[in-house]
RNA sequence: GGCGUGAUGGCCGAGUGGUUAGGCACGGGUCUGCAAAACCUGUUACAGCGGUUCAAUUCCGCUUCACGCCUCCA
């Protein structure tokens, strides 16, 4: 049984798909006006296992994920670079493809981008519109109204009498029958050059949450079962989802909610002036793999803020270093014969615990304490029977299919390095310290590791 | 002001009303020509103050500290 924490209810619940074993899952995406950061891809990744658990739970998944590319941001860099907005979000809609190669997240089902839907975000802002739930400003601006739908403030939990305009809202600038009213379409300024698209209410482009309400409808229907997001969406960005949906089709949006906590950096808040702000391009160009951030940003439970430090990534080094030796040694046992046999008892312990752990709302440091207890119990184990051995790398694919990170690296160890090493194995036998001691620095001088094991020497990075 | 989260050993980080989490680092050992790597092994912690209980790190209350959101930031 999967229990997920939902935030409509604040409490865990068993993930039950509303039709057959099927669950249909919205993912906020990125906005695609820059590289994206870390802290983006922590609920990536976050929704990267809940994917992979989902489906390790024998569910069928269909995930959509948006590509936010017409908001003032990528309007406002396009206009900074020169370049037509299309041409300008598509770098970064490349870029964020290939980051989630690189950090090994599996591909969502639908990624629509919100210029390719603007039709259907037309549609349902006259759906409300007939429900009345729109009006429109003499800015040419569309906005709902916040006071007509009952249940507005029930995601986030708002005291909606407390609900007074913010400091952060200058009310004189808007021409809102509420100042918390939110916009449906912005009509059309000047600084919006050539972005722009007709509607029935004049020219304009849409506001930033009905493209998500009307792109998940378009893939996943009206209701659907679970929504995604960093803990930031929940208001307004989630709570404003909602009220545009529930108020257009009259019927539940989203069964449940899930949402990530944020992620530090040296233990502080990123952001550009602390000088702690990263992209993921930047971490790789400091040497580290995209293996060993996945390992970093899944391994905090999604609900805790993770703190991101390049000690952690350090350790995690050594932590994947143990999980690699494992697995190689499990190689060596199963030889060449191939067939699995039963699975050790160790093993069936490791799976199981591994399970409880996950199953409950992902708690996947308690799933990482049991893979890690296998692996001890495993490496006291050896030598192990080829068949047994086979069985449990067996084991170790399918829970990679949750993690993601198993899965040695392949390193193709130079030729010229091979020899080396057999030479100097050769230098051993003879008794020649001093030509084995100076085949072993040339080999380290080439960036590599000799490590003698009992089935003769093996070639490691550095 | 409103809503909400958290405080665990040198660091990171699970969990539990009484029984070893785990990882990294560090110490010891096995192995080794010396190393390295690997493996084995050791270190017993739960912010403070009250309360409930036979028993609390775990439940309740208060305090202190930290953090998030409160109109377009994952």
């Amino acid at each position: 049984m999967f229990k997920i924490y939902n935030t409509m209810s604040r409490s865990l619940e068993e993930l039950i798909p509303l039709e057959d074993n099927h669950v249909r899952l919205y993912t906020c995406g990125p906005t695609v006006y820059n590289y994206a950061h870390i802290g983006n891809y922590r609920a990536y990744m976050f929704e990267d296992l809940l994917r992979r658990w989902i489906q390790y739970k024998g569910f069928k998944i269909t995930q959509v994920q948006n590509l936010t590319d017409v908001d003032d941001k990528t309007i406002r860099g396009s206009r900074e670079s020169g370049k037509a907005l299309r041409d300008y979000t598509q770098t970064y809609k490349d870029t964020f493809f290939e980051d989630l190669k690189v950090l090994n997240i599996e591909p969502a089902e639908h990624y629509p981008a919100a210029t390719d839907c603007i039709p259907e975000m037309i549609a349902l802002i006259e759906k409300l519109f007939e429900k009345g739930l729109a009006y429109k400003s003499d800015d040419g601006s569309v906005y709902f109204p916040i006071d007509k739908f009952a249940e507005y403030g029930k995601l986030a939990r708002l005291d909606r009498a407390g609900m007074r305009a913010g400091a952060r809202v200058d009310q004189d600038e808007y021409d809102k029958d509420n100042a918390a009213d939110f916009a449906l379409w912005k009509g059309y300024v000047e600084e919006d050059g050539e972005v722009v698209w007709d509607s029935p209410w004049g020219k304009g482009r849409p506001g930033w949450h009905i493209e998500c309400s009307a792109m998940s409808q378009k893939y996943l229907g009206k209701t659907f079962d679970l929504h995604c997001g960093g803990v930031d969406n929940i208001f307004p960005h989630h709570e404003d989802e909602i009220a545009q949906s529930e108020g257009a089709n009259g019927c539940l949006y989203s069964k449940y909610w899930m949402h990530n906590a944020h992620l530090q950096v040296e233990g502080k808040k990123m952001s550009k002036s602390e000088g702690n702000f990263f992209t993921l391009r930047e971490i790789l160009e400091k040497g580290y793999t995209g293996r060993e951030i996945r390992y970093e940003l899944i391994g905090t439970h999604y609900r805790k803020s993770l703190n991101f430090t390049f000690d952690s990534l350090n350790a995690n080094r050594a932590a994947l270093a143990r999980l690699d030796d494992f697995y190689a040694k499990l190689q060596e046992y199963i030889g060449t014969e191939a067939e699995a046999g039963e699975l050790p008892s160790w093993a069936v312990e490791m799976e199981t615990r591994f399970a409880a752990a996950l199953d409950d709302d992902l708690n996947i440091a308690g799933g990482l304490g049991a893979l890690f207890d296998g692996v001890h119990a495993g490496n006291k184990a050896f030598p192990m029977d080829p068949k047994e051995a086979a069985a449990v790398s067996n084991l170790w694919k399918k829970l990679d299919t949750v993690l993601g990170f198993l899965e040695p690296p392949k390193e193709e160890v130079p030729s010229e390095l091979i020899e080396m090493a057999e030479a100097r194995a050769e230098a051993k036998k003879n008794k020649d310290w001093a030509e084995a001691d100076r085949l072993r620095n040339a080999v380290a001088a080439a960036g590599w590791i000799i490590q003698d094991t009992p089935s003769g020497p093996k070639l490691k990075k550095a």
